[in-house]
DNA sequence: TTTGAAATGGATTCGGC
DNA sequence: GCCGAATCCATTTCAAA
């Protein structure tokens, strides 16, 4: 059982839902009910509930960058010797309207801040890299190239019920 | 137009299609093939043939970290002294077993790995790393953690069509 | 107030043009 | 690539606990 930040709790049945759901959203509420051992109704009530509450973000296709001509990716260390509000707003913003940066944190530490850039090639990523610095200025930036995907998931870790 | 590996190519339709399924994945047939120009049936055949050459991974939905009680993302970096095929195989090995590490690559340069893990507390990110380094031996492991989710996405930058 | 069985209507699937 | 029938499935309703 855990204990969300809302009056709501998720149970064991909860979990076991989001279980199935996070590593297969295709298919039907019939199956999804009986593995989780509870009628179809329940299941469709708790799916709702699951997905008004924003516990269930979205629904979405994953897509085989290779596939897609998008067989780079790049993880990118930041420092910044501006540590004022402005220029972190600035620097979100100009990440944001960034498709090729598909992730990007702030962290504790040595590095302020990483990215993860996807793109299709050394020239491409550069491009991006040339973008992103006419947008805001950077102190130091550290490129790492990624030889080969060993995990990706977007599986949660969720505690055994 | 994108030239994949295989064969088959992806047009201009197909990129629209999956741009909205990686967007959302949980909209009719209907609304898609609307968006896109194209009967229901069409889109319906071209949905099927993304998935069959696996272009479409597959379907997920994503959860809310913060709302399961997963609130900690931490990204390591470890360097090895043991270039081994056994050493990387067993790494890899072990890595895959362990459910709270949801990303892991090979880089080139001065880092040779890169994870990101998410757990629910330092303690518990300690936990995980106790376990990592009693399966595998790593010469040098700094953890680096997240203050700030500022995006992160699932969705490729496919190109304008 | 919650639960599940059954009905409905909409969405998906797939053969044939 | 399009039509349409058959099937499947999400959602609503309703009755019972």
């Amino acid at each position: 059982m855990i204990d969300t930040i809302m009056s709501e709790k998720i149970d064991d049945i909860d979990i076991q839902i989001l279980k199935h759901l996070q590593s297969d959203s295709s298919q039907s509420l019939d199956s999804l009910a009986q593995i989780c051992g509870v009628s179809i109704n329940t299941c469709w009530r708790r799916v709702q509930r699951l997905e008004r509450d924003g516990i269930i973000e979205r629904r979405v296709a994953l897509i085989d960058n290779d596939k897609v001509g998008l067989p780079l990716t790049v993880f990118v260390a930041v420092k910044t010797d501006d540590h004022s509000a402005a220029w972190a707003e600035k620097f979100r913003s100009a990440v944001d309207k960034m498709p090729e940066i598909v992730e990007f944190y702030r962290l504790a530490g040595e590095v302020d801040y990483i990215l993860k850039i996807m793109v299709a090639s050394v020239a491409d990523y550069d491009r991006v890299y040339q973008r992103l610095i006419t947008k805001v200025s950077l102190a130091d930036v550290s490129a790492s190239f990624a030889m080969e995907k060993l995990k990706f998931t977007t599986e949660l870790p969720l505690p055994p019920t």
